[in-house]
RNA sequence: GGGAGCAUAGCUCAGCUGGGAGAGCAUCUGCCUUACAAGCAGAGGGUCACAGGUUCGAGCCCUGUUGUUCCCACCA
């Protein structure tokens, strides 16, 4: 006999099993010929990150599905790694270096940079550490980072093939420009906000005339860079200034007034200022026209030298400044209140400053088109099916990319200038000479590539590409699942796909799992800055690794946000301790050795919990393929609670604390057979309580993780016995009912007397009966001859039970009862005939349910008659 | 401006291809019944947002309305 702790403590089990799995490399994946392949990237956790509810989540939907697929025969590789998240990991070390009163101009790109591996080799673990806390079970032996050697292999490949094919081209571009950050970002990494703003309204005056136009601003500041004033081409209003030239007031310079079609004539004053150098629609207009560009913001957003007086003023300094000067010199004509959207940097949320500047970009149309087309012939999936709108609106609308960052901290760009002619040398080696001029006054260009960049490659390069005969790659490329929340679609599963087809020729994944976001209690997205995150590893510490996990995989289905709470992860933790006693409770019974699988005698109740983990296993399976992995564990839930837990366990006690050495053998294998499969099904939720009970467990397959996933079997379909133990839980719970309302104690065992139609199943049952219905001295008999007036009557569908009144004796109450329940089933009785009636019902309905419909009137019928029998015996 | 999701018990959410509404938590009652009080037994509680439509039959399908959340676009 084997002991187990009263409670289930996972401190004491949850690192030891970790630890177990890791030294028996479970955990690694092999190239095997004779398995299938599944495979899963883990979406690589920033190295400045910490484990927050996100990762939580997403990685323990990574786990479960790898679990499962790995117990189910697959040679499961999930490849984990961490993402070097330049423009994130640079500012944390300029912050840490500013404490120390230096600038990353102070001590130089190399020594910066040798901060910044410091960095990554402190923090990269810790990320990977708090995974593992989650259990979860990827390959650390293939783990990866975005800037390893092979990793950077595969972004210079890219980067040179891209830039060969004409798909990457560095030019003078308005761009989003961080001035905090200090570095150019993509459109996806702007973000809008609603903010309050004004509406300027100011007078230009016309060249050589006392007329003026009045433009409408939300940016007075950037005026000192107008090159031009646009008005609409068909506005009445206006036409006489069109070629004319207006004077820019504070500045004096003299710009050309012209139409466009880009402006509306509602809007504003129907006149638009042009500042093509920091507007994106400006500068669109501007190269139509020809307009000049002034750019007149430095880097960090103050004014430009070129801005006269204002020049060394912040842009909202400089705001301020402007507005005044155009007033006190008559310019302003009014300012009115105006809420617009500004974007900020999706880091650091400052305002981003639109700038003319020369960048690299990707040229998307040609990639985006078969990445498109991947998705529409269902070589990736996504799950839910309706996230594929949202990937074809971004594609087909899909700008061009700017890739490269003023940062020091990422894969430095493989181009380098001829110093002497200025010729632009990319290539994977650094070159030695330019190849025209041979000169050896080579300069690398100074900038780094957007992280996405390398992102965007990671379900390859960190199988091996680009060496094309990688076995790994040959062998697990394409992956299976990806899964991920819905927040970085455009960020990375678009790149991602269209990086797969176009380096790999094949699209990167099956399937795109996409989650939600964890939010807190009340609804509100978990934040740095609101505090209300909670932390992963707290909970785990509280309530244990299985109890968040199995939280989070039932309170979220594909797509949806999902809430946190404290309430739900102890109801988790309870669950746990459940499954735990159920396990201590078997151990306890079992001493010695015990034979292997089912026994050839099976009593009624052993068919039927086989039955009914038959049909679990059978349901769980289908969830889990169907990526619903909350509806599986919740069915794993009510089976090993409702039915194990509150009913066999129940009527195992009968056998096993009997004398018959037989049956108690047959009732022990039957236990530890049901408990094994329910545990393997509950296993990719809950994995250490799971391992640690099933290696207690006799006969078992060693570990749980690796051992054969449970099937569904036909042959363990046992629909009698489950038909009759549901009649017999349905009469007990019926009594146990009437006893509650009675006040009926326990201990105070009453007298039954069972009249049924099925008189022989009750007698097999016959000891849960009494059991589950408090009940001694049972009698079952096809038909009752007492005296009914003498016994209280409870009715269910085939079964009618008698209990003397000595024993429960409030006849008022049990009218009372007695005749609610005569109403309920008049009540039924009257649906279904009116159903039957139905001359529609009868010839539309399929014939299955007329059938169905018909018994359960039979039934009722019957069940009225009873009641109506009972009923006359109380008076 | 365009698009998507959601609306079911007090709360958090399930509800498969349409066949008489479920769970957990909370509430109330009674139980320390030798696996488990992190438990057991019982009870109450829902016009499935609203209005139409399709159907023999609608929480589920269709249309519209309202509320709510989010994404995209960015009219200066």
């Amino acid at each position: 006999m084997k002991e187990l702790e009263k409670v289930y403590n996972p401190k004491r089990v949850e690192d030891k099993i970790y630890q177990m799995w890791l030294d028996k490399k479970y955990f690694h994946a092999i190239v095997d010929k004779d398995k299938k392949p599944y495979t899963i990237v883990m979406p690589p956790p920033n190295i400045t990150g910490q484990l927050h509810m996100g990762h939580a989540l997403d990685n323990t939907l990574q786990d479960i599905l790898i679990r499962y697929k790995r117990m189910s025969g697959y040679s499961a590789l999930w490849l984990p790694g961490t993402d070097h998240a330049s423009i994130a990991t640079e500012a944390k070390i300029v912050e840490a270096m500013a404490k120390e009163g230096l600038t990353k101009e102070d001590i130089g790109r190399e020594a910066f940079l040798e901060r910044a591996w410091a960095w990554k080799e402190k923090y990269a673990g810790r990320i990977v550490e708090q995974l593992k806390k989650m259990g979860v079970s990827c390959d650390w032996d293939r783990q990866r980072f975005t800037m390893d050697e092979g990793c950077s292999e595969a972004v210079k490949e890219v980067f040179v093939n891209l830039y060969n094919k004409g798909l990457i081209y560095r030019g003078e571009r308005l761009i989003n420009w961080c001035p905090h950050c200090l570095t150019s970002i993509s459109d996806a990494e702007v973000e809008f906000t609603e903010q309050d703003g004004s509406l300027w309204h100011i007078k230009y005056p016309i060249k050589d005339s006392d007329e003026y136009i009045v433009v409408a601003t939300t940016r007075p500041e950037t005026m000192i860079g107008d090159s031009g004033v646009c008005v609409a081409p068909d506005d009445e209003r206006y036409a006489h200034l069109v070629g004319k030239t207006c004077i820019l007031p504070l500045v004096g310079r003299e710009i050309p007034i012209f139409a466009d079609s880009y402006v509306e004539k509602e809007f504003g004053t129907g006149a638009v200022k042009m500042t093509p150098a920091h507007d994106p629609n400006d500068y669109e207009v501007g190269e139509r026209h020809g307009l000049e560009v002034i750019k007149i913001f430095t880097d960090d957003a103050h004014m430009a030298e070129n801005t006269g007086k204002y020049a060394g003023m912040d842009r909202y300094e400089a705001r301020k400044a402007i507005v005044k000067d155009l007033q006190e010199q008559g310019y302003l004509v009014k300012t009115e209140p105006y809420k617009h959207n500004v974007g900020t940097c999706y880091r650091c949320h400052n305002n981003i400053e639109p700038m003319i500047s020369k960048q690299w970009f990707v040229k998307m149309e040609p990639l985006a088109k078969p990445a498109i087309e991947a998705v529409r012939s269902g070589q990736t999936k996504f799950v839910p099916e309706r996230f594929d709108k949202i990937y074809y609106h971004w594609m087909e609308n899909i700008k061009d990319w700017c890739i490269s960052r003023q940062l020091w901290w990422g894969h430095r760009i493989p181009a380098w200038y001829c110093q002497d002619y200025g010729e632009l040398i990319v290539s994977k080696e650094t070159p030695h000479e330019c190849p025209k001029c041979h000169s050896t006054n080579l300069k690398q260009d100074e900038d780094t590539l957007d992280t996405w960049f390398s992102s965007a490659l990671w379900p390859f390069s960190t199988l091996g590409w680009p060496d094309k005969d990688s076995e790994d790659l040959k062998y697990f490329y394409p992956t299976s699942t990806l899964v991920t929340g819905y927040d970085i679609i455009f960020f990375w599963v678009a790149r991602m796909i269209f990086s797969g087809v176009e380096h790999m020729g094949q699209t990167p994944f099956e399937n795109v799992f996409i989650h939600g976001i964890v939010r807190d209690a009340n609804g509100v997205k978990m934040s740095k800055s609101l505090g209300n995150g909670i932390d992963p590893l707290e909970v785990i510490d509280q309530y244990g690794a299985d109890a968040l996990r199995f939280t989070l995989a039932t309170g979220s289905s594909a797509g949806s946000d999902t809430r946190y709470s404290d309430e739900k992860v102890k109801a988790s933790r309870n669950f746990a301790n459940k499954l735990w006693n159920a396990a201590r409770f078997t151990l306890m019974n079992i001493d010695g050795e015990i034979a292997p699988g089912l026994p050839e005698n099976l009593e009624q109740e052993d068919k039927w919990i086989i039955s009914a983990l038959n049909s679990t296993v059978k349901a769980a399976t289908e969830n889990l393929d169907n990526f619903d992995l909350g509806l599986a564990a919740q069915k794993a839930y009510d089976f090993i609670w409702d039915q194990l837990c509150d009913r066999y366990i129940e009527i195992a006690k009968t056998r096993l604390n009997g004398d018959d050495r037989q049956a108690k053998d047959n009732v022990r294998r039957v236990l530890v057979y049901v408990m094994s499969s329910a545990l393997k099904l509950l296993h990719p939720f809950m994995p250490f309580i799971t391992e640690e009970i099933y290696q207690a467990l006799p006969n078992n397959e060693g570990s749980i993780m690796v051992s054969r996933w449970p099937e569904y079997k036909e042959e363990l379909n046992f629909e009698k016995e489950e038909n009759s133990l549901n009649r017999i839980f349905a009469l007990a719970k019926e009594i146990r009912a009437l006893r509650a309302q009675m006040g009926a104690h326990p201990t105070n065992k009453t007298h039954l007397i069972i009249e049924t139609d099925y008189a022989d199943d009750f007698r097999q049952g016959l000891s849960f009966v009494e059991k589950f219905a408090f009940a001694k001295d049972t009698q079952i008999t096809d038909k009752f001859d007492g005296d009914a007036k003498l016994y209280s009557q409870i009715v269910v569908d085939g079964a009618r039970a008698f209990i003397p009144t000595g024993d429960l004796v409030d006849k008022e109450k049990e009218a009372a009862r007695l005749s609610k329940e005569l109403a309920s089933v008049e009540k039924d009785i009257q649906i279904i005939s009116s159903k039957l009636n139905n001359q529609g019902f009868m010839s539309k309905a399929p014939a299955a349910v007329v059938e169905g419909e018909k018994a359960k009137l039979a039934a009722a019928v019957d069940k009225k008659a009873k009641i109506e029998e009972s009923l006359r015996a109380l008076k």
